[in-house]
DNA sequence: CTCGGTGCAAATGCTTTGCAATGTC
DNA sequence: GACATTGCAAAGCATTTGCACCGAG
């Protein structure tokens, strides 16, 4: 299998699963390929919607679900109650620092946390999948505008 | 001020930040501080409710913000739409590996992560605050079940 | 006395579901 | 042709809000 193709990789999975191959989960598929960064369910169906698409809320869901079990992308609830998404096929592993002030998110990477997890599900008998690393905190800026 | 007193210190908060003492706050509290492990806003409420307590739910939602905001208590988003909260106070600062197949959720210390969080975030020029590790796995109990 | 907090019920917002029509296998 | 998938609208569920009343400061 061809691991620098999200599309091959995306029909494999499908097949493999029972699953259908339908144009609409190519097109959402085609369209979170160029998104950059975090992006959300209904975002991404209003930014499909305005393409002219014709896909519905329904279908987006239901194929960021397909999506994210086969790990082309990851679901984040930032502590929010919305999901957010971001593209995992072919990125590097990272976390998230995130201001509590302003709701930025940033990523930084630090290989020593993903080796850290796959110790402690090693000493807790779990079969490690993968790990995820939130640091809340202030931003420079919004440390910077505390008085205004 | 008392740091042993979970009442105190949550009056303490309250004055501090203007919010007034009510009934209704101290008795969430104490009822908090009575459950086991984690648990979410409606079962807190339920709980209450079938002891013959007459807080609403409003209140409820209300004061978990409070003694979020204080550190009394934290709170969760296991990857579900649902927040759960955990008691805070005079606990071991610890994350938390998540079973993907049951959903059970064990706890876990280890005192580097913490360490890492707090460099990057000095790299990062953020204040830090606190910082949240979730591991995803497989337990061993559904490991051995993969055939059932 | 003032105004923040409360209870209730209705509203909100993200996500899922029911159902008939469609299109993949 | 069978049945998974789709679009649409309605339902679901956790949480928030509006409002009239209450009670802490």
């Amino acid at each position: 299998m061809n691991t620098t193709d999200p599309k091959e990789f995306f029909t494999h999975y499908l097949k493999r699963n029972k699953y259908r191959i339908t144009p609409e989960r190519f097109e959402i598929l085609e369209t979170v390929m160029h998104c950059d960064g975090h992006f959300d369910a209904d975002e991404l169906y209003l930014r499909m919607k305005n393409a002219g698409s014709k896909v519905s809320r329904a279908t987006v869901y239901n194929t960021l679900d397909k999506l994210t079990e086969c790990g082309i992308v990851a679901r984040y609830r930032f502590g929010e109650r919305l999901a957010r998404y971001e593209i995992m096929f072919g990125n590097e592993h990272h976390h998230h620092i995130i201001c509590r002030s302003c709701g930025k998110i940033e990523e930084f990477v630090d290989k020593r946390v993903e080796r850290f997890a796959r110790e402690a599900s090693l000493s807790m008998h779990y079969g490690f999948e993968n790990t995820v690393l939130h640091i809340y905190g202030v931003c420079r800026e919004c440390q910077l505008n505390v008085g205004a």
